[in-house]
RNA sequence: GGACCUAUAGCCUAGCCUGGAUAGGGCGACGGCCUUCUAAGCCGUAGACCGAGGGUUCGAAUCCCUCUAGGUCCGCCA
């Protein structure tokens, strides 16, 4: 039983129910409270002299050490050492699987991201993305989820016909290699001249035009062109993708083998009688109730539109994982896409229709205005990696004059990268962000680095007690010396995590898990500069800070770990 | 025209779902702390009529309505 339904039971003893226990700002008012002021009404007596009365006629038992009245609250003090005792403990027991839930044991969920174009190599956009999807995936995982991480490559269409046009026109049958250009950035910079070329020349789109039509054709020349390119910004992204941290995927699918599908599932609505046929002969839907509008769904001469292959894509994932949950991470933009789509599945009546759903998060800005890759003034994804890991790499080696380089490199990378994806996970999803290089770039304050500082401070004061006094943690320590201001917030911080994670995960809030690391790193550090450990004379209360110690570094840890972020054990 | 999202100190942001006791952080500014376990740290000071107006409530940053500003979408493009 927790302490908070300990204090129910015991309200209860004294009729009063279904009043929410609530935490006062500061815990030397209490750890719980009751406020009185539903019982005032009730009674038509004044809250404070309710609460006054309460706390004298309620009589602390079991974990609740006193009752005292402030204000027109009664707030309950409970045994700090029992919840000291089954926070370590359990900590102690679970170990990497701290903070995880066997609650979705046997269901499985698809998590669908970056899917990116094929005609430009992935920017910070893509990061948002990847950071995003990344960590979703892993806290679902963490729910006791069998998760399958799939990613779509959009590797047709105009905007791909014009990087190959622009290549065809002007790339002298260059290639990566002899240019010495990563391959997808290689890719991208005909996208770029493209766009360039044809503002002054509208020429240029006809001509793109009429290379989409030899492709949906199955030109030779083209296919082969589209082969090879493609190819280029495939193994462009899956550098990226490695350099980034992503796990490999578990399924890849492309655009280009299911464009054409999804008809049969449009002639199967037509027949229920759930799309109508128009004079034109093309196939439509009317969403007007659901104030959606009217959408196409098969064009008058017969082919599909974008949301016809989503419908076929759903189904083929469906068909392939069984799943009980689908999600797409994908941009705020295609909200409207993604609502008539799911309007579709459940109108057709598909057993996953209600499992399907749009992880939708803000745009990322530049303080110059919107990042344009066709302009070439996105923040490329491969240079903000290199220069956070330079940035680093010069810090680390100011520290440490005498560490190896490969050292210095494998520090700076984890320490560039989880700079990066904790900027981009620790506020709410949903909301717009303007990246600003300067204060984005930082390792101070509310950072990825302050993280695994403080991660790997915890993990030096484990080295050193082990080395110069041969201590190890154990969950077998004295609970009561555990009494400092900053050792009980401490303990209470870490006791939350558990339902932080359910909470973050039944919200598709990530965010949640940063903000929550950024609270245990503050009360880790607070502690670290008041409480000392290994300089502690009193024996057993070295032994028990020690173990606090520990809990507190894997903690970091496994919520680094749901990040997608290294806890890396020195620094 | 319609739909959705956003608005919290000079700047960035948490809290809003589930209303409560002095609205948390961070950057920047100012002042302290390295003969004690990593100063990428810690402590302190200054800085917020929570976009505006109404409503509900004993109580509103939080719920409801209106308005304003910014953004996004509403394609037989993907």
């Amino acid at each position: 039983m927790s302490f908070k339904e300990e204090i129910y039971e015991l309200l209860k003893k004294h009729n009063i129910q279904n009043i929410e226990l609530e935490v006062p700002p500061d815990s030397k008012l209490g750890d719980f409270a009751l406020p009185c002021f539903t019982l005032a009404e009730e009674k038509k007596k004044a809250p404070n002299a309710i609460a006054e009365d309460l706390a004298k006629e309620i009589q602390p038992e079991g974990s609740v050490k006193e009752v005292k009245n402030v204000g027109p609250y009664v707030n309950f003090f409970i045994d700090k050492s029992k919840l000291a005792e089954q926070t370590i403990k359990k900590i102690f027991q679970e170990t990497d699987l701290y903070g995880h839930s066997k609650d979705g044991e046997g269901k499985k969920v698809v998590v669908e991201f970056p899917a990116p174009n094929t005609n430009k190599p992935l920017h910070l956009g893509h990061m948002r993305n990847m950071a995003l999807g990344a960590c979703l995936a892993n806290i679902i995982e963490c729910q006791g989820y069998k998760v399958f991480r799939v990613n779509l490559n959009n590797d047709r269409g105009i905007h791909i016909c014009k990087s190959m046009l622009a290549y065809k026109l002007w790339g002298n049958n260059n290639t990566p290699e002899s240019d010495k250009i990563k391959s997808d950035h290689f890719v991208g910079k005909y996208y770029v001249e493209f766009a360039k070329k044809e503002k002054e020349d509208p020429n240029y789109t006809e001509q793109a035009q009429e290379m989409l039509r030899k492709w949906e054709a199955e030109d030779s020349e083209i296919r082969s062109l589209w082969e090879k390119m493609n190819s280029w910004a495939l193994s462009g992204f899956d550098s990226t993708y490695k350099h980034f941290g992503l796990r490999p995927f578990d399924k890849v699918y492309y655009e280009s083998n299911t464009y054409k599908d999804g008809k049969n599932i449009v002639l199967e609505g037509l027949d229920k009688g759930l799309f109508q046929k128009r004079d034109d002969d093309a196939i439509v839907v009317d969403l007007e109730k659901e104030g959606l509008g009217e959408k196409v769904l098969v064009r008058a001469d017969g082919t599909t539109v974008y949301i016809t292959q989503d419908l076929h894509l759903a189904n083929l994932k469906y068909n392939e994982f069984k799943f009980d949950r689908s999600v797409y991470v994908v941009a705020t933009e295609q909200k409207y896409h993604f609502n008539v789509l799911f309007t579709l599945l459940k109108k057709l009546q598909y057993p996953f229709a209600e499992g399907c759903y749009h992880f939708s998060y803000g745009m990322v800005h530049l303080p110059e205005g919107r990042m344009k890759s066709r302009e070439g003034t996105a923040v490329d994804a491969d240079d903000l990696m290199t220069k956070m890991e330079n940035m680093a790499g010069e810090a680390i080696k100011e520290r440490h004059k005498t560490l190896s380089k490969d050292e210095v490199k494998s520090r700076s990378q984890e320490v560039g990268i989880g700079a990066i994806k904790f900027y981009l996970l620790k506020n709410d999803a949903n909301k717009d962000m303007t990246f600003n290089p300067k204060e984005s770039l930082s390792f101070e304050g509310d950072t990825g680095p302050y993280l695994q500082y403080t991660h790997a401070r915890a993990c030096s004061i484990l080295r050193k007690a082990k080395e110069e006094k041969d201590l190890t943690p154990s969950a077998d320590i004295a609970f009561n010396k555990l009494a400092d201001k900053s050792e009980l917030a401490l303990i209470d911080t870490l006791a939350q995590f558990p339902s932080k994670t359910e909470e973050s995960f039944a919200g598709y809030k990530p965010h949640l898990i940063g903000q929550y690391l950024l609270t245990l790193a503050r009360a880790f550090n607070e502690f670290y500069h008041s409480c000392p450990c290994i300089k502690e004379e009193n024996e057993e209360l070295a032994k028990a800070r020690l173990s606090l110690i520990d809990c507190t570094r894997q903690t970091i840890k496994n919520g680094l770990t749901l990040l997608g972020i290294t806890a890396i054990e020195a620094m």
